[in-house]
DNA sequence: CGTCGATGGTTTATGACCTCAAGCATTGTT
DNA sequence: AACAATGCTTGAGGTCATAAACCATCGACG
């Protein structure tokens, strides 16, 4: 274990926080491409792209909204096109006939995990890393942005 | 130094491949979240404030176009704007006349310093990080998405 | 020198998305 | 029953994405 040292902190680079933020910058450009491209393969935008993978359970509209961090109004037009072309579905909701609950259709199943796994034969790099690495990664992330652990998304109400 | 230790692999949380690109997701978005207010701030787009960022030299359009990972005909228009609000110049270049070099004006200058200031101030727990955890955080992300160093973006032509 | 392919930038058209304001239906409260 | 609050949709106006075509300039070549 202590012998597969990958020569891990570096110290030598500069890591001020300009620096770091400027370089999450270019990893979240990155990754954006990255996902685009493979939102594209199968026709679709990246919100479109964005909105199937938030659907690992039915959500309702504002819901989307939230996770989208856009209007209301924007997830309409999306979940419009996205119904119009069989990948999701709108139920109403039992409980309150306000609110309608997207759900995904088994098409829209299939291509999510088709994108997912375009997306993960991307990002090469990112699998060569050791598990330790990955730990080290996840911590360093989840202290650098609480407001985004999983634990936070999944307990999101809609 | 030794004793400032944060708990840090925290080797307890799970980090597979997966677990890890779904975390990325949520940071990216985070970023761009924080980017989009900093500019909106300024009236500007998410666009507009990420071209600005770039114009830490002349850059010509096509240059931009690829630094934004979009088509060239996008950056005339984005240009436009910001030049209609004297936050950037086209000069054209000595040595040919086919490429603008766009530069940022005065108030330009003074506009990136503000939204990179808004940004930082949004990012407090970046700064949080010791110098230590920045580094190590880093260089992972170097390692992660090995296409982005500041190496290669800085050699780039236009 | 003159031709020609390649390159840099712009324009146009169409569609997707963003923002904001307004609207309707439903809910929960008083 | 009247009320404000909530969930979703619609509309207009602006920004960006995409693809095709256009003009000016450069570079190489006969």
């Amino acid at each position: 274990m202590l012998d597969t040292v990958h020569e891990n902190p570096r110290p030598d680079r500069t890591a001020t926080p300009i620096e770091l933020i400027e370089q999450l910058a270019r990893v979240a450009a990155a990754y954006y491409r990255h996902f685009a491209a493979a939102a594209a393969g199968h026709g679709l935008t990246l919100m479109q792209g964005k909105t199937l993978s938030l659907l690992t359970r039915p959500r309702s509209m504002r819901g989307l909204a939230g996770l989208l961090s856009c209007d209301a109004s924007n997830v309409t037009g999306i979940v419009d096109r996205l119904e119009a072309r069989d990948l999701v579905l709108r139920e109403p909701d039992p409980s309150d006939r306000r609110v309608k609950n997207i759900a995904l259709t088994e098409h829209g199943e299939r291509t999510v995990r088709l994108i997912r796994a375009d997306l993960m034969s991307g990002l090469t790099a990112l699998e060569a890393l050791t598990a330790e690495d990955r730990g080290a990664l996840r911590s360093l992330l989840d202290r650098a942005f609480p407001e985004t652990t999983s634990a936070a998304y999944r307990a999101l109400p809609g």
